[in-house]
Order: structure tokens, then C-alpha cells, then sequence
DNA sequence: TCAAAATTCACTGAAAACAGGGGGTGTTTC
DNA sequence: GAAACACCCCCTGTTTTCAGTGAATTTTGA
């Protein structure tokens, strides 16, 4: 009985790499390929008798991304297996992929024998990720931990973004309708909190933060 | 007579994509592939005899990165010819390589017939550009030429990378062995020429500029 | 429901930033 | 050899920021 793979990829020299590893294994069926998560979609919803058994994607494609797809599968199609085979190590989106429960997780530079390894681990009922990207959900586990313990209100938040757009604290008072000891108040409070020393801190915080865009 | 080719690239999966492509091609010989730039660099000192016409190459990659392999080859092996195949977009880098006269430049999403006809070009003895990357760059020109109209001297990058980096006027001037009032100048002129209103429109610039990291 | 957290406002005084003016030197470039 | 530029310094004000302290009201969460 063999497993029946899907490959997603719009990297078409990527997908021809992928295919021509999984052509040696005889126990894996790639019965489709595509260039972006939508056609999958489509196919599983039309396909719902056939037998899938794993979904290969990348992340970053056009019509619909890998993020998207793994959600989709796994809220619909609770025994289709997902593993994700990307060079975006951004943080927010392996997050983001774990919390939609995933099954796995390779970079693209990893061996040939690591990926084998990832899809053997997976259909074998269990979770697969590369070292690397367990690293990264550590760090931002941590991270966040750390940026949780200096969590600003929304008021702050409010203050740090129109000092980062370079109001004047009275500028600020008048857009919020308060006082401008009031604005004072919370850019004190907002050096203290945030361990900087003037407005250049808290500029480069609400940057870091993405109150504003650069 | 075959051509001759090196691929380098550091993701395995995608060597296999383009040895399977390039495989098909009979005019074409792989005569080597290698997972960094050192290993390539090498072989080309070593085998300089060796008839050599194309080095395929991705930019990121551990040791030596294909920028400055890129450099290397230019600068010593004139009758080399290089391509990038990347999916790093980045202006800075497309520059650099267009700089140091590399032939072509073809992201990894790009389809199996522009990388041959991007080959076919190249060893033809013509440029090849995918039409995003010819954008890029065009976009780069404009907004160097831009940025150009407002260009600050060092001094002045000296003063505001450190007002960026939360330091006061009297720090800064204690730092450059200058007055406080030369400082004073500085801000003040720099205020003026970046057309912003405070410490936090500075520290954004400086930001921008990448002056300082994030 | 009650204490903690968030929000708002106020005052003082010192320090720094901001606005606008002035001037001088030396180098490079047309 | 004058103009343009980079670099350096100073003065006078005014405005804003920063630090410290204190306090009232509302919201919220356990």
C-alpha cells in the first residue's frame, strides 16, 4: 500500500528536485503537483473519497500561501498530514503554522535524508521539526515571554505612535482630547517602562513593535 | 562540444531540481556542484586549464555567498560566465552583482524555459535579466537618484547615527571631541535638510538608512 | 466585589531640544 | 580665483522633554 503525496511549490525547479527524490522511494505516490495552494484546495474538496495522505508545501506562493492551505487542511480534512518546506524561518509564521497544528517543519536546505526522514516521522503519526526551527520557536517562545512582562496599555500605545510620527506632546494632547500633563504622564511612564532615555528610544520601540510603519 | 557547468547552491532539494532539468539538456555537462562558493573558488584555482563556461549560483549561502564568488570569478576567470538563480530579491544585492558584471539573474521561481533561455543567453555572450529583476533595478536607480538630492556628509551621519542611538547633544559632542554647539548645528541642519520635525523623525531616518540596527 | 490596573490630571524644576541668526577655516571644482 | 562644500563654533530666545511626586476616577479581572 503506498502513500499517496501532494507537492505544493511555485518554485518550479524546486518541485522537480522534490519529485525526482521522492521518484527513488517506492513507497511514495506523488499524485499531484501545484504552483500554488489553491488548485489543492480545490482538488481535496472535489477528491474527498481519495486517499491523501500528505501534503508538501512551501509557504510563500501566489493565490493562496502555505500558511493558508495548512489551515484550511486541518480544519477540514483532519487526516491529511502537513508538512512545510520553506526558507522563510520567520518567526510569526512557524508560529503561526504550530498553533494551526502542522505536522512538520524542514527548511529547504536541509539533506535529502532530513526531509526523508520528516515525511517517514510524519506518516508514522508523529510530529517532525528541524532543529533549526525548533530553535526558532524556543526563542520566540522566550521572547514573548520577555515582551509580555513589559506589555504596554492601549493608551500607551496610542501616545508612543503619534510621538513616533513626530507630534509634539501638545499635538498629541489635542488628537486625544487630554491634557497635555496627561500626554507628559505617559511618555514618562513609557521611559521608565521601556528602559530607554528620550524620544529616539521610543521611536525605535514603536519601529520594533510596528506601531508605525517605517 | 558540451558546455561546461557548476552549480553551486546550499539547498540540496534544489540542486536535484536543476541537475534534473539541466540533465535533459544534451549541449549541457554538470561537471560539478558544490554547497558553498569556497568549494568552487578552489577547483577553478586548481583546474585552470579546465574549460569552464557557466558557474549557476545562489547568493545566500554558508562560507563564501555567491556575491563574492561572483567577485572572484569576474575578477580573475574573465571568460567564466555566472548566473544567479535566487529568490533573494534584494535591490542592494542585484546592484552589487550587476557592479562587479555578472551575466544574468534569475529568480527560483521562475520557469524551467526562462532558465534555459537565461543559459542559452548567457553563453551566447549576451546579459540575461528576468524582467522582475530589470525592474528592481530600474526602481533602485530612481530612488538612488533621489536620495541622491538629499545626501548627508559623514560628519552628519556620524551625528545623527548616535542621535539615533539615544545619546544627547552633550554626550555626542564629548564622543566626537567637538562643542556642544557644533552638535546643536548639526541637529539643527539635518532636521531642516531631512524636511522632519524632532529626535523621532531623525531616528527614523537613521532607522531607514539602516545607520543603526533595529 | 474589591483590589489592582488603567486612565486621567497637576505641579516643580532642571535639562535638553528647537528656531534663527551669526561667523570662520580649508578643500575641491568649475 | 570665486563658488560650492564640508566642517567647525557661538549666541539668544523659546519650547519641549525629562524626572519626580502625588492624586482622583474608571475599568477590569480574579
Amino acid at each position: 500500500m503506498k502513500y499517496n503525496l501532494i507537492i505544493v511549490d511555485d518554485h518550479k525547479m524546486f518541485l522537480d528536485g522534490l519529485l525526482s527524490i521522492l521518484y527513488l522511494e517506492k513507497e511514495y505516490n506523488v499524485i499531484l503537483t501545484a504552483k500554488n495552494g489553491k488548485q489543492i484546495a480545490k482538488y481535496i474538496e472535489i477528491n474527498k473519497n481519495e486517499k491523501i495522505d500528505l501534503v508538501i508545501t512551501d509557504i510563500s506562493m501566489p493565490e493562496l500561501d502555505g500558511i493558508s492551505l495548512n489551515k484550511i487542511i486541518k480544519k477540514n480534512y483532519k487526516n491529511i498530514k502537513t508538512l512545510i518546506v520553506s526558507m522563510h524561518n520567520d518567526p510569526e509564521m512557524i508560529e503561526n503554522l504550530i498553533k494551526n497544528d502542522v505536522d512538520g517543519y524542514v527548511p529547504k536546505n536541509a539533506e535529502k535524508q532530513e526531509l526523508l526522514k520528516a515525511i517517514k516521522t510524519i506518516l508514522n503519526g508523529e510530529k517532525y521539526f528541524s532543529k533549526q526551527i525548533k530553535d526558532i520557536h524556543l526563542n520566540t517562545k522566550l521572547a514573548k515571554k520577555r515582551e509580555e512582562e513589559i506589555k504596554l496599555t492601549q493608551r500607551e500605545i496610542d501616545v508612543i505612535t503619534l510621538i513616533a510620527k513626530e507630534y509634539t506632546t501638545q499635538e498629541i494632547a489635542d488628537k486625544l482630547f487630554l491634557s497635555k500633563h496627561t500626554i507628559e504622564s505617559y511618555r514618562k511612564n513609557l521611559i521608565t517602562k521601556l528602559n530607554v532615555r528620550n524620544l529616539a528610544g521610543l521611536t525605535k520601540y514603536a519601529l520594533k513593535m510596528k506601531y508605525i510603519k517605517q
